[in-house]
DNA sequence: AGCATGAATTTTGAATTCAAAATTCGCCGC
DNA sequence: GCGGCGAATTTTGAATTCAAAATTCATGCT
C-alpha cells in the first residue's frame, strides 16, 4: 500500500497553475495540448486531467472542439466574483471568529506589518499578502466547503494588475479592523467588516 | 464548423448524474470504471472525464490509487454546505429582487400552490419543488458565478431522505414570504428571509 | 490583389494498450 | 478452523493510437 505516491496529474496541475499565475501562459491564450505536454515531459492524458481541474477552478476555459484556453475574465465576471466573495468571506470571518487561535492572529497581523510604514508600498508584494490574508481566513473558518471555494479569492489577479482595484493605502486599515474583530472573537463584526471591505472593492470596480 | 455536436463526455456526465440522483448508484459505492463504461457503451476515457466533472461538483469522490466512489456526505459536511447555501442563496435573492420578472414570480408561486391544501403532503414531490425554487432564484440572480455553484443546493438530498430536514408544513410559508419580498423588489428583505430559511434548516440538522 | 475552394496538416476527442499498484484468492502452517 | 503469505487477477494511471473535426495553406479564379 503506497500512500506516499504523488500522482503525475497533481504535479502537472500545480505546474500549470503556477505558469498561469506567473503569466508564462497569458489570458486568452490557447493551450496546445501536444506542445504543452511535450514541454512538461508527459503525455496528454495527465495534462488534460490537470487542465480540466483548472477549468473547474475557472482558470481555464474549454471551447468544445476548439480547445482549452487560459481564461480571460471580463469586468462583469470579476464583479460577479466579488459579490460572491463578499458573502463567502464574510461567512468565513464569522465562523473563524469562533475558534481562531492566537498564532493565527499573530500571523495575520504580521502579513501587513511591513506595509505600515513603507512608502511607496510595493503593490505586488501587498497583493501577495492580501491573497494570503483572505485565503487564511477561509481556512480558519474550518468549513470544508469554503476551502473548496478558495480559488474565488485568487481570481482577481487580472483586475489588480490592470490597476482596477483600490490601492493598499486605502485597504490596509480595513484589514487591521477585520483582524481586531477576529481577535475579539466578535463574529458579527468580523462578518460585517469583511463584507464591507470586499463590497467597497467591488464598487470601485463598478465605477471604474 | 459543427456547433451542434454534443460531446460524448457531456452525455455520459448527465447519465451518471441521473444514476446517482435516482439511487441506481448508491452513496459510498465504488465506481468500477471498466464495468460502468461497458454498461454505458463507451470507453473509460469519456467516462473518467465525466466522473472528474462530478467530482468537482462533490457528487463523486476520488481516493488516489483506490478508485472513484459515489460521495457519501457526513452530517458535518451537510452542515457546512448549509452555512454556505445560506449566504449564497441570500445573495441570490437580494440580486434577483432587483430584476425579477412577473413570469418568474408566477412560476415560483405555482411551484408551491399544489401543497397549500394537500394533506398529507407528498414529501418527494415537495422536495422537487423545493429544489426548483432554490435553483430558480439562483438563476434569476443573473450572477454567472452563482450559476456555477448551483450544485450546492442539490446536495442535501441525503439529509432529506434521512428525514433530517424540516417538514414541508414548517417551510412552505417561509417560501411564500421570500416570494413576496421578491415580488415587492425588496432585496434586503428577500436576502434576510432566505438566510433565515436556510439557517433554520441547518439548526434543525445540528439539533438532530 | 483579394477571395473562394479544397487538399494537406494539425489538433481534438475517444479508444486502445501497457505497466504498476491494489485486491482477491488459495495455499500453507498453526 | 483461522490468520498470514504469496501468486493470480483485477483495476487504476498513463501512454499510445486512431478517427473525425478544425485549421492552415496553396491554388485558381475574378
Amino acid at each position: 500500500m503506497d500512500l506516499e505516491h504523488i500522482e503525475l496529474t497533481d504535479r502537472i496541475y500545480s505546474r500549470v497553475k503556477k505558469m498561469i499565475f506567473d503569466q508564462e501562459l497569458l489570458p486568452g491564450q490557447k493551450l496546445l495540448q501536444e506542445k504543452l505536454s511535450a514541454q512538461l515531459g508527459v503525455s496528454r492524458t495527465p495534462l488534460l486531467k490537470a487542465l480540466h481541474r483548472l477549468e473547474s477552478e475557472m482558470l481555464v476555459e474549454s471551447k468544445p472542439r476548439r480547445g482549452l484556453f487560459v481564461k480571460q475574465m471580463s469586468v462583469e465576471e470579476i464583479i460577479d466574483i466579488f459579490h460572491v466573495r463578499a458573502v463567502i468571506e464574510g461567512l468565513s470571518a464569522r465562523l473563524a471568529a469562533a475558534h481562531v487561535q492566537n498564532e493565527h492572529i499573530t500571523f495575520l497581523r504580521q502579513l501587513f506589518q511591513p506595509f505600515r510604514d513603507q512608502h511607496p508600498i510595493d503593490y505586488t508584494e501587498y497583493e501577495k499578502a492580501d491573497r494570503q490574508f483572505h485565503n487564511s481566513i477561509m481556512l480558519y473558518s474550518g468549513n470544508k466547503i469554503i476551502a473548496r471555494l478558495e480559488m474565488l479569492s485568487n481570481l482577481h489577479l487580472q483586475a489588480f494588475q490592470a490597476g482596477l482595484l483600490r490601492p493598499p493605502e486605502e485597504t490596509i486599515d480595513e484589514h487591521f479592523n477585520i483582524i481586531k474583530a477576529l481577535a475579539a472573537g466578535d463574529g458579527q463584526q468580523a462578518e460585517q467588516f469583511m463584507r464591507n471591505h470586499i463590497d467597497k472593492s467591488r464598487e470601485a470596480l463598478q465605477n471604474a
